[in-house]
DNA sequence: TAGATTGTTAATCGATTAACAATC
DNA sequence: TAGATTGTTAATCGATTAACAATC
């Protein structure tokens, strides 16, 4: 019944899926136990980093062995709600946007697209798997009826902004944004960018200047490694 | 011929496409100065952060009329690369890896697909786009042959690690994987992540812990909203 | 001129890392 | 027991923000 009280630093936050994938392999493989150190070198993170974030979740170790890899997982499954389904509405039925739709990784992780959307009257009504694409005027009906929390921005970035207000005024309480414009959304509505292109831009610019960033990234793999 | 010497703290390159997708709109829109009070208002960032990022660019504003539009795009396309072309090469011809060779944007910012790559024979053969998949043999040669230098990973979870390992061997300076698994990679190679399903999960617990993480993201456009 | 905005220094804030006593 | 590993405190590091003199 741990609880964690109030919520987690943001880059902590960005560590536990990973913490929870490698634990879940961890565990697929038999492996009972695991180190603070040895999560450390899987991702990349310091030992000292990773008994940080595990102490914040509350999730206690044994002094010589380490944690117990089933623990962990459920407790890094509960605090993700990897546990719970969540509703999401894509909109967008263009490639990327069907591509998710498709995809069979979301429904795996407990994310079920409930709906999705477009603008074009002609990709109205086209099958994307076991879906119809809806017009835009239904996108509010559908994410009242289904209780969406998640909208899913998957359009041209001309269109990213406004696709956003529609989304908020819909009311889900969180976007995902894969188009490459920026886009602006009011406090209370959660947003995390996967901003595809951005991040290509990124990577290009690593690559041309690398030992870039950060002293973090520059170790990178070097410390600890026994 | 400003010429920023030392690589940019990774921060700052993340904000960089924000800036440069932002100052893009603005030039389209006619205007020709903008304020750091502005494009802080704009990005969800302090004016403070926005001239320090353009001085470490050595991007030099007028004393009460701000920063020039048409240089300041200059200096963040030249910065980004956004100039010239990248090349990039696709492994995973499922609906992610086809949806992202057909996306017309990454042409449009300068990224070329210029070979998709599968495992499944099945899928070698089939035409994407004007290309065709691959079999895996052909990757390392397709790849030294374009000078390749970015590797996107759009394969199922299991397969990840392995194909980041090839794409690697076949000698790409930089990945971007998609796949919900971590991937390791030597310090040589640079690494971004856009892990969708992760970034579902850090939007879900978001969702269900508001107000959660930094301050800034408490505040984030509150703040100089005049 | 008066007022707005830059560029930069100094202060603050928060995240990461080091260190080590406690423990099994 | 001896040695490995946790949990936590303190130190370091780096990024953000505040503040303000310089400037147009």
């Amino acid at each position: 019944m741990s609880h964690v009280s109030h919520s987690l630093p943001r880059p902590v936050v960005y560590r536990l899926p990973q913490y929870l994938t490698r634990v879940r392999e961890l565990r697929q493989s038999g492996v009972e136990w695991v180190s603070s150190l040895e999560l450390a070198r899987d991702l990349g993170l310091t030992s000292s980093t990773v008994r940080q974030d595990l102490s914040q979740l509350h999730m206690q170790g044994v002094s010589k062995r380490g944690y117990q890899v089933s623990r962990l997982e459920a407790i890094l499954a509960k605090e993700l709600g990897a546990n719970r389904e969540h509703c999401a509405v894509i909109v967008g039925a263009g490639y990327l946007g069907t591509a998710l739709a498709a995809h069979g990784g979301l429904m795996e992780q407990g994310f079920r697209v409930c709906g999705i959307f477009d603008a074009d009257p002609d990709l109205v009504g086209g099958r994307v798997g076991d879906l119809h694409t809806q017009s835009m005027e239904t996108l509010s009906h559908t994410v009242k009826k289904h209780c969406a929390e998640i909208g899913i921005i998957a359009v041209p970035s001309a269109a990213a902004q406004q696709v956003a207000d529609e989304l908020v005024a819909a009311g889900v309480q969180g976007l995902l944004n894969l188009a490459y414009a920026q886009v602006r959304v009011p406090p209370s509505v959660a947003l995390v960018d996967a901003r595809l292109i951005a991040n290509l831009q990124q990577l290009a610019y690593i690559i041309r200047n690398p030992n870039g960033g950060t002293a973090k990234a520059r170790i990178r793999g070097k410390k600890e490694s026994t």
